[in-house]
DNA sequence: ATGAAAGCGCTAACAT
DNA sequence: ATGTTAGCGCTTTCAT
């Protein structure tokens, strides 16, 4: 009550009035410092009647190493994305971590970006994006940030990675397709390229024969799946149709029932990818391929914090399991898929 | 190539490499500071050559604050949580702020992180959850740190607004269901109570009169509201159901559909609040009130920097427009709505 | 266990 | 327009 001009109190004013110096203060403040449980009781007590808060920016400075962690993303406003980075930004919080959040919708503007995080002295990056900071790895390399890449491209070459296996997935969406009866194959890949998708459609035209249909969509939405899905229909006699992604199919099936008046699964069977919520939804009922985001974001985190405690480990990819859920857009399958 | 051992640089080894003085190469880095093109031009020569980046850190401390937002959220993993935290984050990338992400379920977690974000110094803070730091403000207000807040309670004693008028928008929900021929209303909302959500069921509930009824969801998502749908049956003789979000009302249309088999919007029209992506789903096409993100996000972001121009300006608070969307879960008014 | 003293890398007067 | 000089608030040896 008595000073009105409230200055923000530094570790000075708390050691004075605990009658200590600014070193045990800071010890106060120090997970594992050796100090007097008692003198600390007594500084925190001090603190709190200031309302002193360590100040970040001169602990950063001196140990040239923060809390904070870049989370790199785009389309995060996305179903999936937003779960991961929900999940993510949780998990580093509970590390003890600050999740700094980079997102760009075009490419451009991230190595800018990326690089102004880094001169926050991260402790480490985690990079969800499709859109590839490719010369950043080499800066974090060199300044031994730890990178944890998930689902992304080969050609970086320093991160840890956690991924699905693309090839895996798309020979078991034809599994599942197959075994419900479909015989005649398409799917709906987003124009731009991307690792995990373009990986598994790729496996999934393999595996279906020369004759699969491939239909471009012009990015990954529904509006854009739902546009060209009539395409599917033009083609003839196709009745197993594998969407990229969970928000493609959900696209792709509203086209197909209520654009052109078809049925799933009795004209058609759809897939997806993702097992994202709104696929489980009565409207859809939709048959997909589950990635399991909590281990994905729990593998992350234990990458991350692995790499932290020893930052010579050899490089680590963390293969990611996948789950068939079958649901209405295909039908009883006669054998077990897998 | 010649020292491998690559310690970062600093502003020292800069000007060394440039032979200018280190308050020369913090110029250089400082938009709108007096420095010769010339030299500004050497110095970032140097810079590049070295991979020189201003140690944030050693910056905020000087300056006392920095270019760091906290963004903070709860659920961000809902359609509009994310697609707010999206806009958010890209218009403060464009301003030249960086977001710090806080996110807490639990509003348990919340004091502490606040603090700890506070702690860097932030520029400010925008603050999207419902689950209120109320006695965060305050400390903010301290440090004049400004707040923005969006649909947040009247509680808070420090921050600009920028909300919706619930009741507003409770009453135009009502006028839309009642122009198009409902006349014995129900309204779902969540069990915790929220300043938007509450608000508006409130006013909905007030224009509908007293034997409107109401259903009581375990929280705001799809499968809570699936779940409690089924009472506005046993009521009977009801044809005018509003959903508190979008979210809640493609739970309810689809327990009304596929668990209760009624006809939307012939059995019982519905209408739903925020217009989410999902609610233009051709498998939804859900009649809703539009809240306009876009300029919500705008808003704040202006509100923000207005504040961090003049500090002492008087508390502001913006108003969102609301906007009906008719679409296929109510019918065709027979007057104009507004 | 605690205190004294030396920086961490930068910016901001102040001087030139 | 540029250089010199003090710190910003903290952590961290090094003594004691």
């Amino acid at each position: 009550m008595t000073d009105q001009k409230s200055r923000i109190p530094t570790s000075f004013d708390v050691a004075r009035l605990a009658g200590v110096s600014r070193s045990a203060v800071s010890r106060a403040f120090t997970d594992g410092a050796q100090i007097a449980e008692e003198t600390r009781a007594k500084i925190h007590l001090a603190a709190d009647q200031l309302g002193y808060r360590v100040n970040a920016f001169a602990r950063g400075l001196q140990s040239a190493r923060s809390d904070l962690v870049g989370l790199v993303a785009s389309r995060l406003d996305t179903p999936i994305r937003s779960r991961q980075i929900k999940l993510l930004s949780q998990g580093l919080l509970q590390l003890g971590f600050r999740p700094m959040l980079v997102t760009a919708e075009t490419g451009a503007e991230m190595p800018a970006l990326l690089r102004s995080v880094l001169s926050y002295n991260v402790a480490g990056m985690i990079v969800t994006s499709d859109s590839p900071p490719p010369e950043i790895t080499a800066e974090c390399a060199r300044r031994e940030v730890p990178v944890v890449l998930i689902n992304r491209d080969r050609d970086l070459t320093w991160g840890d990675r956690v991924q699905i296996d693309p090839e895996a997935g798309g020979r078991l969406v034809h599994a599942m397709l197959h075994a419900a009866g479909a015989r005649r194959f398409a799917c709906v890949r987003p124009a731009r390229e991307t690792f995990s998708v373009t990986g598994r459609t790729a496996a999934f035209a393999a595996a279906a024969g020369p004759d699969c249909l491939i239909l471009r969509a012009e990015n990954q939405s529904y509006a854009a799946t739902r546009d060209v899905i009539g395409q599917v229909l033009t083609a003839g006699g196709i009745d197993g149709l594998f969407c990229a992604t969970d928000l493609m199919a959900l696209g792709g099936l509203d086209g197909l029932r209520f654009d052109h008046h078809r049925a799933v699964p009795d004209d058609i069977q759809v897939v997806g990818f993702d097992d994202i919520e709104q696929a489980g939804w009565a409207s859809y009922n939709l048959t997909t391929v589950r990635q399991d985001l909590v281990a994905q974001s729990d593998a992350a985190l234990d990458l991350l914090v692995a790499r932290l405690a020893d930052p010579d480990r050899p490089l680590q990819t963390r293969l990611q399991t996948l789950q068939p859920v079958l649901r209405a857009t295909t039908r009883k399958p006669l054998t077990d898929v897998r």
